[in-house]
Order: structure tokens, then C-alpha cells, then sequence
DNA sequence: CATGAATGAGGGTTCATTCAT
DNA sequence: CATGAATGAACCCTCATTCAT
């Protein structure tokens, strides 16, 4: 009836943004190394914190892998507030985070309706216009191509990534990577004469 | 005094056939509905079997998927066999089977490295290559076309159908056609003039 | 990721009905011995029997709370229609089992609204209209006595009983008799001369 | 780098007695809208303090409920020492607080032997003794009742009324009433003519 | 003296798998 | 060969209690 507590430590309030930060480092690893199913719980272990302060973090497995995510999506953002992106250089970050992060994108896909995961899909998509845009301007990209077409090609490109064999990865992303340039050259959306 | 426990029905050995069948078209079923975590035995209680029956004729959830998505793999041989195939065809074939066997598509993921999974894969890339020859030399898909382009994207297309909102299948679909098309064009491989 | 089972031991379909009688003798001993908020596991454990089991049988506390109650108000239901039951009958009858299903009192009477629970409470006033009339008919019963106040006073009666020390049960249990006695005679409802 | 964590209001010594008054206040309300197994801390949640703080003034639960229940004692003893105070204004009494109170009454049955919750009791016997004797001498209670079923009378009526609908409280209030009045009228305790 | 984050054991429930009938 | 109840480990989540700040 009675729930007996027995903290063998409590490094106190001080230990709150820290405990935080190794959840989601621990998410990374866990979800990386063991799909999408693996325990809630495991994330607590891994980060050396107690399932409670789990849940206080993030009240829910969707609030964590937001966290994660939305940790990627800065990181872009400040590559692409930083300087003239390509097509490519969001290639290349897809691939690199998908590669890291299998599990994760397979636990936001889950949550597509999610209003936190739809936020950040806002977010990416706008930094797909930009660069878009300016691609096109630059007369880089076709201008068939429409912002809908990055995203989605971009979402396929990291799921099939996430789920290839590592040491297929390289030549599985550069084939791909092939593909959509082809599709989205200038001229590429024109019939041949 | 005590009722003896008795089956209810037991119709013996002839049922056998038959309950393979209704398990396939049960799992169809649940995993459409329910996802790839739909329990096991949810199953069975759809096709109104027991759950020894169940492990009897599928003993594990890989089992079970392979059969369902061999039916798929069958139907598009027989296809294959009976006319000339297009990428369009096989484009139609694919957005038909991943509307509806989303969670099949999901579980068969899981298990890539099954090498009952690695044979299907086999038998699906067969047809691909005889696909890809013949168009490719009646001119209507680019030299630089590898069957493994058409493989992945296909299983590309296929996920991103299976997990993208029924009311906005067509449109994506319709987007993701397009985007391979014009990448798989004679000519797009080159460079433009 | 596996859940790994590994019974025991496996006694098959025929343990049924015996486990479900072990179970409802099982929630009897542990709701006295331990109160309503005694763990559900514990009734599982006490009846040896597994925790799906116990959930089979009864998918809910409700539902075993009133499986318990049930069997008192049958022995109750077999007791009035074999004879003339009496209120002292009645009484004699609602201390016993008060004094015995403690625990499952109050686990029902959280769940008055509880459709299932209900169905008991009707079945529990018709017991006492049929033996009100009868009484009433026979002069025992005071015309002012209606089925309601019956079934609230036993109710009223039955809760103190059940958290009562044992070793006043007794006495409290015959105060309240009396209380109740005074009130229902003949003639307690109309002003004294 | 690490801002500090702060409390964010520390009012210092002086905030105690406010302090407490706040928890009784929330406890009341916590308990009468989510019954006796809401969960601790959401009392203090609710009173706008924190854990450590609730612990400091109640170091258990039932310390708090009968930090509570002696306010209501309180009032009604010094509404006893201010007037002639009758039955019915003490069933008035019960049958207000039970309405009010019906997470707090059922977590003092729990404890009814612990000693802080038996010196209530044995105030509140002294309220009804003093009552009884008085409306004995003026001819409105019958000599055959003594306190101990005014007592009891007042807890089975509490109990049945706190956990009766909202909206059939009246009503049952009413019915029990009578029943009790008729029981301790003069003349009840001695036969019929 | 107050705050509120941290802790982790415990209870609820589900479900993969076995096996008596 | 089918049935479906039995089993219990695993996961999820809550909450009583402590304690650094």
C-alpha cells in the first residue's frame, strides 16, 4: 500500500537541465541501437536517471523524441541562417542525422498528427523554401520542383537510410542522392525534345 | 459434475488449408487497422481460429508476414507473366498494395535480414530487371537506370504511401510518381546541353 | 522487446472453473485481510493462479467485487425463497457478511453506478419489497416503513459493522439492530398519543 | 555558465500558519473532488506550496485529514457551547460536513485507531452527551437512547450521505432522518400498548 | 524554513508462448 | 490436428518520500 522510496542519491534540483541532456543523449543511443520499441524505461537506465525524473522531463515518448528531433532541425537551422545551403549540404545533413537516429524518426512517424511534431515539420519546411528558392533563383533547380517535393523526397531518403544496413549506407545514399538530383535538374521537368 | 471441456468445433484435419487462408486474410486485416504492434493473437481471434493454430501454421510474426506479402509478390508475378509490365504498372501495383498492407510493410522491415524476407526481395527484383530491360530498350527509361533504383524506389514510395493520411495518398503518390519519372527519363542521366 | 513466458506449470482449460472459485475465495481473504486497496495482483497470487488469468476471469476489480457479492446475495436470494425471511433474518444475514467482506463492501460502493453493480442492487430490493409486504401484511411492520428505508438502514448497517473492531461487532451490531427495530415498528411512524 | 537554481518565493518564516491554512483549505478540496486515494502531493500542488512544505506541517496523511476534520469539530463544538443545541442541528451539522467532506471522512475510517484520531472522538462524544442529557430532561429524546447511538447514528448517516449522489442527497438526508427520529422518539424503546 | 526536482519501488495491464484437453 | 485457457515476465506509469539548494 505503501510505495517505500529508497533514493540511493539525489544530486537535487542542481542535477535538472543535466538529467535532461544525458535523456536525450541516452534517447539517441537506445532508440539507435534498438528500434523504435525499445523500453520507455531503458532511456531512464541508460541516462543514469530514475524513471520519475523521465517522465517529469517528458511526460510522454512522442515529448522525447520532439526533443531529440527538434535538436536536429536546430542544428539545420543554424547551418542555414549561417550561409548559403544547397540542395546537397541538406542531403548530406539528412543522411548524417538519419543514420544516427533511425529510431527516433520511426517514433515521430508514429505521431505525424502530433501537434508538437507538426511544429517542426512547419519548421523544416520553411527552410526548405528558403533554400529552394534561392536554388532556383540561381538556376540550380528546376522549376518544376516545389517545395513539397524536397520534404517528402527528403523523409523517404533518411526513413530508407535509417533502415539500411550501415556498411550499405554510402552507396545506398549516393544512389538516391543521384536519383533526385535527376529528377529535380533544371530542365528535368520539361519533355525532352 | 464437472462440464467436460470440449472444442467447440473441431473440423479436423481438412480445416488446414482453410485456416491458413483466413489467418492471411485476417492478418491483412489487423495490421491494416492496427499497425505492426497489433498483437499476435489478435489474429487468430480475427480469423476465429486458435491460437495453436496460429503458431501451428505461422510460428512467428516474420512467418506470418512473409506469407501475407508473398501473396502480394505472386499476384505482381503473375502479372509480369501475363503482358508487358510497365514502370507504371508496377508504380500502380505498388501504391495498391501499400495502401492497404501498410502494417505488413512495416513488420517486413523489421525482419530485412530474414532470409525468408531476402527471398522475396529476390523474386521482386527478378521482375524488376526484366522490367527495366525491356523498357530500356524501347527507349522510354534512361540507359543510366539501375534495377536497384527501381527497387528502392519503389520501397520508398511504399513506405512514404503507407504512412502518409489516406485523403492525401493520391496527391503524394501523384507527387512521388512524378519526381521518379522525370529522374528515370531517358535523357535525364545526362547532362543537359 | 520479447516477452518470455515460462509457466510452470500448465494444468490446461479443465483449471477453469476452479481457478475462478479459487479466485473469488482468494479476493475475499485478501480485501479483508487487507483493506479495498489491496493490490489486484495480490488476489491472483493468493488464489496461485497467474496475473492473466486473474484478468481473464474478471477484466476488472468491478467485476470481481461483484462476482464476491454476488455469491452472498444468491445464498441471500436462496434463503428468502426457501421460507418466511424476517428483517432479523435479514439483519442476521447483512452482519455476517459485513463482517466477512469488509473490503468488498467498500470496493462496490465505489462503483455504484457501475451498471453490474446496480443489477445487484435491484436484485437486493426485491428480496426486501417481498419481505416487507410480508411483513407489513402480518403487523411486524409498521406502515411507514417503505422498501428504501430497509435497504438504506442494511446498507448503513453493513458499512459500520465492517470497520468496526471485531471484538466489538457484537455489541455495535446489536445497538444497531435496536436503533433500527425501534424505527421500523408499528406505530414508531405516527406521533405518540 | 549555470544560472542558479532559486527558489522562486521563499516569504520566509512568516509564511507558516498561511502555509498551513492553505493546505487544509486544499486538502478539502482535493479529497471532495477526487475522493481518499488522491495523491498526496496534489494537495500541495493545489495549495501553491511545495512537497517539502506539506510534509513539514503534516508529516502524514492522517495528521492533514485530521488537521481537517478538527476545523469541523471546532465549529460545531463552539456552536454547541454558544446555544441549546438540538438533535437535529447536529445532524444538520453531520449531514453539511459529509456533503463537504467525503474524501476526508472516508480517510479518517482508515485510521480509527490512531490515537490523534480517537481524541476527536472522544470530543465529539462529549458534544452528543451534553445534547442528549439536555433534550432527555426537556421530554424531546426518549430515555431508552443513549450516546453511543447518537454517535453511531451520526457516522452511518455521514457515511451514507457522503457517498450518496450529489442529487439524491436530500432525499436519502431526509429518509434517514426520519428513521432516526422515529427511533429515539420518547416512547420508541418501550413496547407497544 | 520553503521549494520542487529526483528517486525508484510498486501496482496495473498486456501479450507471447505453451500445453492439457 | 484444433482449441483456447493458463502462465508470468515485461512494460508502463504513478506517487510517497527525500534532500540539495
Amino acid at each position: 500500500m505503501q510505495q517505500t522510496a529508497s533514493p540511493r542519491t539525489n544530486r537535487g534540483p542542481a542535477a535538472g537541465p543535466e538529467n535532461r541532456r544525458a535523456l536525450i543523449a541516452a534517447a539517441r543511443e537506445i532508440y539507435a541501437d534498438n528500434g523504435p520499441n525499445a523500453p520507455f524505461s531503458a532511456v531512464a537506465k541508460r541516462a543514469g536517471v530514475g524513471q520519475g525524473s523521465l517522465y517529469r522531463h517528458f511526460p510522454d515518448r512522442t515529448a522525447l523524441a520532439v526533443a531529440v528531433y527538434e535538436e536536429n532541425l536546430a542544428e539545420l537551422e543554424e547551418y542555414a541562417r549561417s550561409g548559403q545551403i544547397t540542395l546537397d549540404d541538406l542531403f548530406d545533413k539528412a543522411i548524417t542525422q538519419a543514420s544516427s537516429s533511425m529510431g527516433i524518426i520511426a517514433l515521430i512517424d508514429g505521431d505525424r498528427h502530433d501537434p508538437r511534431v507538426e511544429a517542426l515539420g512547419a519548421r523544416f519546411l520553411e527552410v526548405v523554401e528558403r533554400l529552394l528558392a534561392r536554388e532556383q533563383a540561381a538556376g540550380r533547380l528546376g522549376d518544376h520542383v516545389e517545395p513539397e517535393d524536397i520534404t517528402i523526397s527528403t523523409g523517404m531518403m533518411a526513413t530508407e537510410i535509417a533502415r539500411t544496413d550501415p556498411d550499405q549506407r554510402d552507396a545506398v545514399a549516393h544512389r538516391i542522392r543521384t536519383i533526385l538530383h535527376n529528377a529535380f535538374a533544371p530542365g528535368a521537368g520539361r519533355p525532352r525534345p
